[in-house]
DNA sequence: TGTAAATTACGCACTATTCTGTAACCAGCC
DNA sequence: GGCTGGTTACAGAATAGTGCGTAATTTACA
């Protein structure tokens, strides 16, 4: 349980990215620059605290900008960064899988080892 | 915490990915079909019971199949179904995504809204 | 030849660890 | 005092690991 420092590139992605709410917020912040606010209102099912941490989490992993303007009503914006925004398409990518492979999922394609012709 | 259902897709997706193990598991069983044993051998810090949970997580949610065999000593097969073998370069671009964007990600590079000509 | 031990893929109960939410509090400025 | 973003303290829930039990057959060995 120590930290094992996996050299593995996609147990370090998943480490990030596991769990409710980093993907969520990868979708709120494709639209754009949010704030604190904005976040808790497009998602309204995670709690303050939880969006506090995971935010930094993702900041901590390179994924998302923080910028607080200095001044009188705290104001903190976020937004995604490079390698954040290079994200997206790759989650967007799981999601379609999903969607896509619905029916072979579900088992509704008996047959889902044989239709090698529509592979690849 | 009840089970909220999304609709989503991609938190779908990662309801089942998240975690430690889904994706390694993915990657060993890439190579073929495996038992049990070897899968313990292949990651000798999961548990037995964790890899029993996680495999039958994999099984439900419709990426690896299970063969049993009848018989004593037990013997039981695993393999990716065919959404499990689409999956496999969607994961494979997370990990390279890590690694591409590293200096990104690391804060290497500090002008890294700028160089817009190295982008796409 | 008989008995004990190993094998394989688990299930179950118990414990340790981690996660998550609630609530309260803090900061600075109107 | 109110607004915003954030932190801490605590509690309960979820998750993960350890160890024991089980099945029927093979092997080990005297």
């Amino acid at each position: 349980m120590k930290d094992v420092v996996s050299r593995c590139p996609i147990e370090e992605t998943m480490r990030v990215l596991s769990g409710r709410w980093p993907t969520l917020l990868l979708y709120y912040l494709k639209d754009g620059t949010k704030r604190f606010s904005d976040l808790r209102r497009d998602n309204p099912t995670v709690s303050h605290r939880m969006l506090a941490l995971e935010l930094r989490k993702l900041e901590d992993a390179g994924i998302v900008r923080r910028t607080a303007h200095p001044g009188y009503p705290l104001r903190v914006d976020y937004d995604l960064t490079e390698p954040g925004r290079r994200l997206v398409p790759l989650i967007d990518a799981l999601g379609s899988w999903w969607v896509y492979t619905e029916d072979d999922r579900t088992g509704r394609s008996p047959i889902s080892e044989t239709n090698l012709d529509t592979a690849a």
